[in-house]
DNA sequence: CGGCCTGTTGAGTCGAGTCAAGCGCCGTGG
DNA sequence: CCACGGCGCTTGACTCGACTCAACAGGCCG
């Protein structure tokens, strides 16, 4: 299977072969393997390796003193667990596997190298960075101004555009493995809420949920519930996506 | 008065005096006045210029196609707005002037000699890139989890400690520029809500304000009433802030 | 078989939004 | 000088979106 990460940064530049080859090497160093709802890095921990996450989903959360939870991000395959943060003390928020995963941990050394020895992926790394930010923006803007039923369908709509883009989509669907629970927890709502606004959306025929498995029959319809606007994913290379057989 | 970005950034690091020499001299070039509620860097254009707010308070905010807004983010002085934007084809979002603002204007290639001849600068300004995701995470979470007058509260605490980080508070008081729509729209609350909550924390003796000034009689109690944590803040020279006269 | 996790449903409550009106302050202009 | 208008703040009454509590159904696994 392709390495993700090339897959991923493939959508904002062109990637040279030596580049590719270069974060193939990089990237299949120590690999971790982790089961499902296994923390991966706690919150106070000193983060002291970047990882990349190569099959799996993970997830960042925080909690409040009194229990609130909070989920904050998805990583998804493709992912960097933050390159970079080892430039802090310790982790503000928890890293945690939702399904089984597998990492590659990658030391700041090498990674410090690969980006020396290619600009071209440093820059992409960049881009990783700042599509990390602007996502966690909407997020934010998710939570402010959206009604239940929109929130639900918004993020939907952005797994289903991230899956699409390391190919892990099938047609008109993806995997989804959150639960309603995970899902309340994602955006804001309580689970009985996430159910009955799932069911507003059934309804519509605009998703169906089905053994873990998402269905989006119409995207722009959903979209259009979601008020979603693909521009803070910044993909500049859509419809190159799957034309990487030269490689 | 003091560059405000060397402040900021000594927050994180000890800075060599050569290292805020170059920042003094590269911070000083082009600089731009804006006026109160002025878009400074709309949605849609080509980011191009590295901006540092030197005075005044400006906000990234977000618009969605059937008018409702979201306040994503305060910069305040010492603030960069997006070192590396450029890689980026364009804006997701609106940087606009809250009260009247001066910015400096830094060219890509003058902040790359810049990170590239002072390591220490280069390493504060990933820190100063991490904490502002951390701090859009936090939003996040606000939305999330608090209530109306936490959420408030909690963002109270915010804008004291990061004023406070660049010598911007007298005693328990500090500017407060945002009106209460402005409040709504960064807390996703209604003005009429924001409005009650405000009399809240009043009633509670949390907050005053008066002349576009808070006033915190007692941090640490609206930190609990907000459950605010500041770690992600990524403070590690507290205390060491204002000892600054060895220079 | 029994327990646990996930999803579903109903009834009642509550936090927050909507609509509408009024107040006070301040700058402008007649 | 004062009338006017605009903006920000405040208040009341009502509505509605979302939460709480509680019970139950189905599937999976030990």
């Amino acid at each position: 299977m392709e390495n993700p990460l090339v897959a991923k940064l493939q959508q904002f530049a062109r990637l040279s072969c030596e580049s590719k080859a270069a974060l193939h090497t990089h990237t299949n160093g120590r690999v971790c393997h982790y089961g499902a709802h296994e923390d991966i890095i706690s919150e106070g921990d000193r983060p002291y390796v970047i990882r990349l996450i190569l099959t799996g989903w993970a997830y960042r959360y925080k909690q409040l003193n009194d229990g609130r939870r909070q989920i904050l991000a998805l990583s998804l395959p493709g992912d960097l667990c933050d390159h970079n943060v080892f430039v802090l003390r310790e982790m503000d928020h928890t890293l945690s596997s939702l399904t089984p995963v597998t990492l590659a941990e990658i030391t700041p050394a090498a990674f410090h190298a690969l980006t020396l020895a290619h600009p071209c992926i440093a820059q992409a790394l960049w881009w990783e960075t700042l599509v990390n930010v602007a996502t966690q923006r909407e997020w934010t803007t998710n939570m402010g101004c959206r009604y239940a039923a929109e929130r639900l369908a918004h993020l939907f709509c952005e797994i289903f555009y991230r899956l699409r883009g390391v190919g892990l989509t099938e047609e008109a669907s993806c995997p989804m493995p959150l639960t309603q629970t995970d899902l309340a927890d994602a955006t804001g709502m309580t689970t009985v809420h996430v159910n009955r606004s799932l069911q507003e959306l059934r309804a519509e025929r605009l998703i169906t949920i089905k053994q873990r498995r998402l269905t989006i029959p119409d995207l722009a319809a959903l979209e259009r519930r979601a008020l979603f606007n693909p521009s803070y994913l910044h993909l500049y290379h859509i419809g190159q996506r799957r034309d990487t057989k030269g490689d």
